[in-house]
DNA sequence: TGTCGGCCTATACCTTGGTATAGGGTTCCC
DNA sequence: GGGAACCCTATACCAAGGTATAGGCCGACA
């Protein structure tokens, strides 16, 4: 539909020169930036942007295949939405990549407009799990410079016992709770205690279940 | 690997015989309660028990396709999990079903092993997935006995507003908000503030972002 | 008509939360 | 030894939350 607002990666691995060319020239025509590799290797050398981006592979790969691939990144951590095509898969692999987490998986020669449509999906998917990631990142960051007993009280608090509870469990007076919840409130820079609820249970601190 | 636990329903259906009368016994042998069918107009036709349950559904069907089926189920919000089988499918169709939700996509012949994987795992899924609604759902239900001016202020509450701002807010007395806050938290049945933070999440109220 | 429920307000009283100020202690490190 | 960070406590005071009691207004419904 709209161009990509803001600048976003595409990278494209596959060994075949000409079919490089030519998404590299789709891509480019429709405003991203392009990083073509003929192997997987090559790509792993590659720095990753910070910018929501996508990868388009090919399934059958110099060394090592495709979904081999995927799981090795999945094992590293490297969360970057996969696009397969192939030119002689089967259903099982297709299968495979899906279930391990890609976006698509067309079959060569597929039309320009649904790489398109699916690189679209993919760079839509990324740009919101950084932001997730990015906001979770925060998030911990500053629950780490919690100290330990700080840390306790606002898992306490934020399930929500009151301040004597906490103290009696904690074998602590009341004061110190306050001092500390105090502190945690600061330090996490929440606003309210619904606010600190809410961080606690993206932190995954606390209990489930009503 | 272990037996289900409490009673679990496969649904079966394939307008072949042999193999609804292959599949029934597996599943009848590994513990579950099976049904077989061989339209989707015959399933339908079923009452959905409230237990966890899948769906084993050939992709070719008479009158209408299975993924045909599949669209339907979801716009009519029957979120049961599909398993496909296929004898002469292509992948297309099979990232078609996957992107459509579905567990898995096996090719015929399969190993019994690889639908019995398939089916326990849906299973497992329909599991939790039934849980979460049901615990969503008596959230709903108590918050639907809330009035207006109750929902109101448990969402400016929620959202870590004070007592005299939301007074300020709705041009009501501090008193007021009190008061309608108690009945909101007697109503949804919450112990804390804390408490009720978590519930205005899962009903989606309120905010996000930190 | 009466009654019920929702809605709004007020007074009074008590509990809980929050912070400032001021101590005390420890351990670790320069 | 001195400083820094963490930890614990206390007094005092004020703000905010919570509830009981009591009353008035309105609209719906039997």
């Amino acid at each position: 539909m709209t161009a990509p607002m803001d600048s976003a990666h595409v990278f494209v691995v596959d060994d075949d020169g000409a079919i490089r060319e030519a998404l590299s020239s789709l891509f480019r025509s429709m405003g991203f930036d392009v990083r073509s590799f003929s192997t997987a290797m090559e790509f792993m050398a590659h720095d990753l942007p910070d910018l929501p981006s996508c990868l388009v592979l090919d399934i059958r790969l110099p060394l090592i295949s495709g979904l081999e691939f995927q799981s090795q990144l999945a094992r590293q951590n490297i969360h970057i939405p996969i696009i397969f095509m192939t030119g002689h898969g089967d259903i099982p692999m297709s299968v495979r990549a899906m279930k391990a987490g890609a976006v698509d998986f067309l079959t060569k020669p597929f039309r320009d407009q649904d790489m398109l449509d699916a690189v679209a999906s993919a760079i839509s998917f990324d740009r919101s799990r950084r932001l997730d990631e990015k906001s979770l990142l925060s998030l911990r960051e500053r629950y780490s410079t919690l100290s330990p007993r700080e840390q306790e009280v606002m898992a306490h608090v934020t399930s929500g016992l009151l301040n004597k509870q906490i103290a009696g469990k904690m074998s602590l007076s009341e004061i110190t709770i306050k001092i500390h919840r105090g502190h945690a409130m600061k330090k996490m820079q929440a606003r309210s205690l619904a606010d600190l609820v809410t961080m606690a249970r993206s932190l995954g601190l606390g209990h489930n279940g009503h």
